[in-house]
DNA sequence: GCTGGGATCGCCT
DNA sequence: GGCGATCCCAGCG
């Protein structure tokens, strides 16, 4: 399998919309899972929602590293969600992956996430990286070689399908709610939250 | 040193 | 659709 060679020093807006159709792939003791990438989120310099918005901690200290690394957080004390880091060194930036469209390594994910339906395996932050056997461990890892990297969307040109981007507003954030920087593929049924208030659309 | 809220999910109704 | 689980840290005092 060829390594990935995906352009992490890219803006982070632009690293959030050509993640999409990309894979995500983990190779762990137990297998390797492989999951299509259809739901971002981009988290910016500046941005109240972003973690690193205030200043560096040692929760948040990957996102202030270098580029194609992984910040891995736990949220409300129970969950964790993967994020690649952007921007260069020193400024915390990082885009949130929030919803995989399973490929290989099916029965391992069904395994991990204790369900049978596809649907259930990725779709959702604190899923994909339980089906993907994430763990805080996984912080601060790279994302650009084995065992834990991300493949151009030409590296599986049976599972590299058109599709039409859809740009809304993030979910589950008060601050920055207003702010359209998640994107997901249009009519994808792995997408976590079909419906939501999209670019320029009024309510 | 205490308090409150958060980039969520699964189970219940 | 509503709620409980339960960790990290910011903000206030």
């Amino acid at each position: 399998m060829q390594l990935s060679t995906f352009n992490f020093y890219q803006d982070t807006l632009d690293v959030a919309k050509n993640l999409l159709g990309t894979f995500l792939v983990h190779e762990t003791a137990a297998g390797t899972t492989i999951g299509r990438i259809v739901e971002t989120e981009a988290y910016l310099w500046g941005d109240p929602a972003c973690h690193a918005y205030r200043r560096k901690t040692p929760r948040n200290a990957a996102m202030f590293g270098p580029p194609g690394f992984a910040y891995v957080y736990q949220i409300y004390g129970l969950h964790y969600c993967v994020n690649v880091v952007t921007a260069p060194e020193g400024v915390g930036e990082a885009v949130l992956i929030r919803a995989l469209e399973p490929l290989a390594g099916i029965p391992l994910m069904q395994e991990r996430r204790s369900t049978t339906k596809l649907t259930d395996l990725c779709k959702g932050p604190g899923r994909l990286v339980q089906a993907m056997g994430i763990t805080k461990a996984t912080n601060g890892m790279g994302m650009g070689e084995p065992p834990f990297w991300v493949q151009p969307a030409t590296a599986f040109p049976d599972w590299n399908q058109p599709f039409r981007m859809v740009t809304t507003t993030r979910i589950g954030i008060t601050q920055g709610a207003d702010l359209p920087y998640r994107f997901y593929m249009d009519n994808n049924i792995f997408v976590s939250f079909p419906v939501r208030k999209q670019a320029g659309e009024k309510i």
